[in-house]
DNA sequence: CAGTATCCAGCTAGATACTG
DNA sequence: CAGTATCTAGCTGGATACTG
């Protein structure tokens, strides 16, 4: 087992990182709001795309976030559903009837992801320039 | 090619998302932000390990974010560097020494993921209570 | 309509080895 | 010290097909 010395120390250096990562909230959150289609979700149902916040169907969050496979779309609901950031009602009419919409606390966080949005905006061109003067001085 | 049809309107509906993508800056800020090292560098520089931003040498940030490859310590360094967040000095000494820190901007943007990290550390505990009465119904 | 289940391609990121 | 280069395992997310 002395062969294994270097990658026990790795193993739990990783194991020692990871137990970080976890007790730290603004990582967990982080890796939520990475999620690619989290956000968009949050800005369709704060209202992004027609001025007020609201619920929204299945159907229509998958054709409003043209791009997304049923998949990830059913699994980041599930995700923000646990998480109490959004409510999902379905109402038993025939064709069964799903609404999903923002809660307190989702539309909490979607305001401040809304000021990083601000950032993005205020700055972002900044970003763009120094990105194209980097490149030019690299060729 | 008609054959093709199907694929070609996924591509193109592809393609319209990626470009919408592209124009949005919120979303290549988010982008950057969930590199999983990315907001950890810049907590490092940004002083939240010893409470003053200060400039650190590559083997400092290496040594302090335990658990990063060489690989993803450059790879975001050198994002950080193209965007203008960070700026990178190298002093010719006999074994080099290089230094980052934070530019302006950079401290302008950690202090927008701070009040992230805030909205966490205030709500976190309510996402982590739904999360367990969803996990509990649900078993 | 609103999902669930399965399979698989592509990209990411870690390990490893080498250099100015 | 501060990287660069390469190879590959594993996970993410897309395509596809089926269901209450």
């Amino acid at each position: 087992m002395a062969t294994m010395t270097a990658a026990q120390k790795k193993a739990q250096a990783k194991a020692e990182y990871d137990a970080f990562l976890d007790v730290c909230p603004s990582r967990k959150l982080l890796d939520r709001l990475s999620d690619k289609w989290v956000v968009l979700v949050l800005a369709a149902l704060g209202g992004d795309c027609d001025g007020t916040p609201q619920g929204m169907r299945y159907s229509e969050l998958s054709r409003l976030l043209a791009g997304v496979s049923q998949k990830m779309l059913t699994q980041t609901l599930r995700a923000l559903e646990r998480d109490g950031l959004i409510s999902r009602t379905a109402t038993p009419t025939v064709p069964v009837t799903v609404t999903y919409e923002l809660t307190p606390l989702g539309g909490s966080l979607y305001g401040t992801v809304r000021a990083l949005k601000a950032w993005a905006q205020d700055h972002m061109d900044d970003v763009l320039a120094h990105r194209a003067t980097y490149d030019a001085s690299e060729a």
